[in-house]
DNA sequence: ATATCTGCAAAGACTTTGCATGAGA
DNA sequence: TCTCATGCAAAGTCTTTGCAGATAT
């Protein structure tokens, strides 16, 4: 048996989602999904492409985006934008609105940290600010970000 | 004397600012900052060419995007990104990182609402996850955004 | 005077669309 | 079978770059 979410086999929750939805379950759509799940976070549509590319040499780019903004629409994979012009994409791995996805981007090299310290106080603060918000403003919230810009430790270095 | 941040003179403090670096202080520029400092937050580059072009109709879109470039480098102009593929742009009125960028973002029809309700609380938080971060990654945090992401009452309304 | 700035046109990067072929249910 | 999915090529959007003429100091 497969590890991680993505396993689970033929029957998984997912393949159940793709037929409930009238999608049908294609070599690409699979790997996609399996190269997303056995990947670190944050992939930019290159990243997988070249990813796929290695188990699946007949993918094309445009089936990416497609797979990615399908999946999207599914809430089965967040998009982030970080500021440098590219998308990233993760998993939602069915954590709902808990999840934390939290970063610091360096504004000089792009480099990008998950910091999943301190994050006690923020979830709880974001699921009240989050209902509250929801109540004031009819607001269907379904995912939240909260990225920290800066100079990483590197390029702080270099500028001294 | 005119009214907002923008204001103050020729002898103002972001004039100065211009000089100390080298930079020269003209026709566009000025406009450019009056137009920020005059408008609602969240303008893309777009946004704002054309209401420049109504005070300055020799501007260049080119001339735009590189001022804006030259602002947030400056730290006098933040850059968000909303995930629609467009950066905006807005005065930071030198408020350091203590201003709040707080978003939500309808990810139906692209509406986008600035909230300060319940900040107390996300500004203390922030400012003691900051602190750790800079500690423990060595990260300089220069800025630093939260966006919720959902959809607005409208689009949420027209779904059901 | 002279280094910077501007605007146009062209190029670049990422993403989306049109369409004929191929594959899943 | 018949609709949906794929891949290629082309187009689209936003943004950046090259360069000659214009401008600020």
């Amino acid at each position: 048996m497969p590890r991680g979410w993505y396993g689970g086999g033929p029957g998984g929750w997912w393949q159940r989602q793709f037929r409930g939805g009238g999608y049908r379950i294609t070599m690409p759509r699979q790997i996609i999904l399996q190269v997303l799940d056995e990947s670190k976070r944050h992939l930019s549509a290159e990243d997988i492409y070249l990813k796929v590319y290695q188990i699946y040499p007949t993918i094309g780019l445009t089936t990416v985006y497609r797979t990615l903004e399908l999946l999207v629409r599914m809430g089965l994979v967040f998009k982030f934008d970080f500021g440098d012009g590219r998308a990233r994409y993760e998993l939602t791995r069915g954590d709902g609105n808990l999840s934390h996805h939290h970063h610091l981007i360096c504004t000089n090299c792009g480099r990008i940290i998950d910091y999943d310290d301190f994050i006690e106080e923020e979830l709880e603060l974001i699921k009240k600010t989050r209902q509250e918000l929801e109540k004031k403003y009819g607001f269907e919230i379904r995912n939240h970000t909260l990225q920290f810009y800066g100079l990483c430790k590197k390029c702080k270095a270099i500028k001294e």
